[in-house]
RNA sequence: CGGGGAGUGGCGCAGCGGCAGCGCACCUGGUUUGGGACCAGGGGGUCGGGGGUUCAAAUCCCCCCUCCCCGACCA
């Protein structure tokens, strides 16, 4: 390709709105154009390496057995509504109205891809099977940020996966889990499969697939020392030990008027002579379930609450309607007879005095001790983990790591197809039976920004070779002022490109400067400069983009040099 | 959805009652050519939209829209 009908411009400057690293860079060189908030266009550029990694994605799960289709975007919102989607997943999906018709703009296929299959998966036979597509996908993100790390169109690769049964659905994804892998080795990133909480799309086991990144939004939890890997919003802690008894004085009240948060209280129970901090303050959260039904959830003070799936906080309103909790002094004492169920963090099983609140308002009461003053229904790790906790596995730290979600495994078992009757096939033994699946996607456009954050320097992108736009950028230097330098160059241009090599010709009158900076920019992994200064004396320049260090080769061997050059990174990956 | 901020040429910005400007980019001519050159000339803007105040509005007032940041939310 030659720059000079190269459909992109670099910038010198990047738009004010472009905070994150790969945003400014992809934009200013010429890679993406913002269209609205949370849509781009590709350019040529940026298409080619969203090219890239589809070929990847696509050749793997094509070797795991996974057979792509198409399945639509636009979707009769009928399909939503009959797994209840349209209410769980409300706050995401964009919803149109044409001559009468419901629609969405799926974010998802789960309900797509069963429509599709129902008649062609019909038997025992037809089993197991996996599908996928490439396919634009739409949320309606209510905050749209860090250029194409979070939009409202996006591309994603996503699977599926059907079954006879849970064994089955197991190697299905441990199929594709694999692909996923060789995919992620192949971008030359570095990335971790945790484990991770199901969130609204249901199932049970999962693994997010993250790549750790300044800019990212998620944390997940490291040990380094056994390896333990979990999302935060699944990782445990390993419970602190539950020592003996001890004695603890008899519970007494405190008067704290208006002290509705921890912090407010410690304060005033401090001041009052009683000297503590959140850590020895005992957290009573209220939270719902899906039915409606209240329950207690107990953790120290000095710790968030990780409510267990189904519940959700209690808001102001529900509040209002049940006037024994009085918010900011709610406490477990006598809970079991209002009829709700108290839970509480495996932290809170040691035998001590807490300080908590007295169920009535502006009253904390302290030493309330377990199995005396309060009664537990169950205990679970309730606690979100923070850096330094003990590994759940081996007792070591762990360390929270920040990072983009790259991708993201599920094993939905039952989930659709108790909710679908026409996801059903027929048994060996004749009966009607629901099938096991599976489903797996990749954020195929969220990756080029993932791939840039990671990898770009000061100077400019810096692509693994796997998805770099071109291989090699073939930059001439006063080409029309010196025909020599002309002529090797445009002899290196058709060679390489003879020789199946990618190449980018900056064949752009332009400043040396500014080609070079520009060549730094647009971060294709192999520079070949062919300027005057070298061919003078028969050579050329050959540079790495990622060492920046400039090798001078004999212009009869720049090819060959040129092509194993590409050979060596490639092997490098 | 709550809080804060911003909309002036493709991008970055100045102007804040009196002729719409600057840098980059773009076009023409010339000079220049190894890490973001120079000279001369040129094209391009209903100043986000609507309404109002005023002799006069990019500038003041009201309404709306869009965008960005923080938070909430997050297949």
């Amino acid at each position: 390709m030659r720059m000079t009908r190269l459909v992109a411009k670099t910038l010198r400057e990047a738009p004010a709105d472009a905070e994150a690293v790969s945003h400014r860079l992809l934009v200013r060189a010429g890679y993406i154009r913002r269209i609205s908030s949370g849509v781009y266009s590709y350019l040529p550029l940026g298409f080619r390496v969203l090219r890239k990694i589809e070929s990847i994605v696509r050749e793997e799960f094509d070797a795991a057995g996974a057979q792509e289709l198409l399945l639509p975007a636009l979707q009769p919102i009928e399909l939503w509504v009959e797994t209840g989607r349209t209410k769980t997943m409300d706050d995401v999906l964009m919803r149109l109205e044409v001559r009468g018709a419901d629609f969405v703009l799926g974010p998802t296929h789960e309900e797509a891809v069963i429509a599709t299959v129902a008649q062609d998966i019909a038997s025992y036979r037809d089993l197991p099977a996996t599908v996928y597509q490439i396919q634009t996908k739409f949320r309606a993100e209510a905050r749209p940020r860090f250029g194409l790390l979070r939009t409202r169109e996006f591309i994603m690769a996503d699977a599926y996966s059907f079954d006879v049964d849970q064994e089955g659905m197991r190697a299905s994804y441990r199929a594709i889990f694999d692909a996923y892998c060789r995919a992620f080795d192949r971008l030359g990133i570095t990335y971790y499969p945790v484990e991770a909480d199901a969130g609204s799309i249901g199932g049970d086991v999962n693994h997010e697939f993250m790549v750790p990144a300044a800019i990212g939004e998620d944390h997940f939890a490291l040990c380094a020392s056994c390896g333990y890997k979990a999302n935060i919003e699944a990782a445990r802690r390993a419970a602190p030990e539950a020592e003996g008894s001890v004695a603890v004085p008899e519970m007494t009240e405190i008067s704290t008027p208006g002290a509705t948060t921890i912090d407010s209280a410690v304060a005033m129970i401090s001041k009052a002579g009683h000297p503590m901090t959140s850590a020895d303050m005992l957290k009573t959260f209220v939270a719902s379930d899906d039915q409606g039904r209240l329950a207690l959830f107990l953790v120290p003070g000095d710790r968030q609450v990780r409510l267990p799936h189904g519940y959700s906080p209690l808001d102001g309103d529900i509040f209002a309607e049940h006037p024994f909790l009085h918010r900011g002094y709610v406490a477990p004492m006598g809970m079991q007879a209002r009829k709700l169920k108290v839970f509480a963090d495996h932290s809170i099983k040691v035998p001590r005095g807490w300080t908590t609140g007295a169920n009535r308002p502006d009253t904390h009461v302290m030493n309330a001790l377990i199995g005396r003053d309060f009664e537990v229904d169950g205990f679970g790790d309730l606690v979100v983990v923070e850096d330094g906790d003990a590994c759940p596995q081996c007792g070591e730290p762990l360390s929270l790591v920040r990072s983009v979600e790259a991708g993201h495994t599920f094993q939905l078992g039952l989930t659709y197809p108790e909710k679908i009757p026409s996801a059903r096939f027929s048994a060996e033994d004749g009966s009607e039976a629901m099938y096991f699946m599976g489903c797996y996607g990749i954020g195929v456009s969220r990756l080029p920004a993932v791939v840039a954050e990671v990898t770009s320097d000061d100077q400019g992108l810096n692509w693994p070779i796997s998805v770099a736009p071109f291989q090699v950028h073939l930059v001439a230097i006063s080409h029309r002022r010196d025909p020599e330098v002309a002529r090797v160059a445009e002899e290196l241009y058709s060679s390489l490109g003879a020789a199946g090599i990618e190449v980018l010709f900056d064949d752009r009158d332009l400043a040396p400067g500014v080609k070079l900076n520009d060549a730094d920019l647009i971060g294709v992994p192999v520079q070949l400069l062919i300027g005057p200064k070298g061919i003078a004396s028969g050579v050329v320049e050959l540079k790495r983009r990622d060492d920046r260090i400039r090798r001078e080769v004999a212009v009869e061997e720049a090819q060959s040099a040129t092509i194993s050059l590409v050979a060596e990174l490639l092997a490098e990956l």
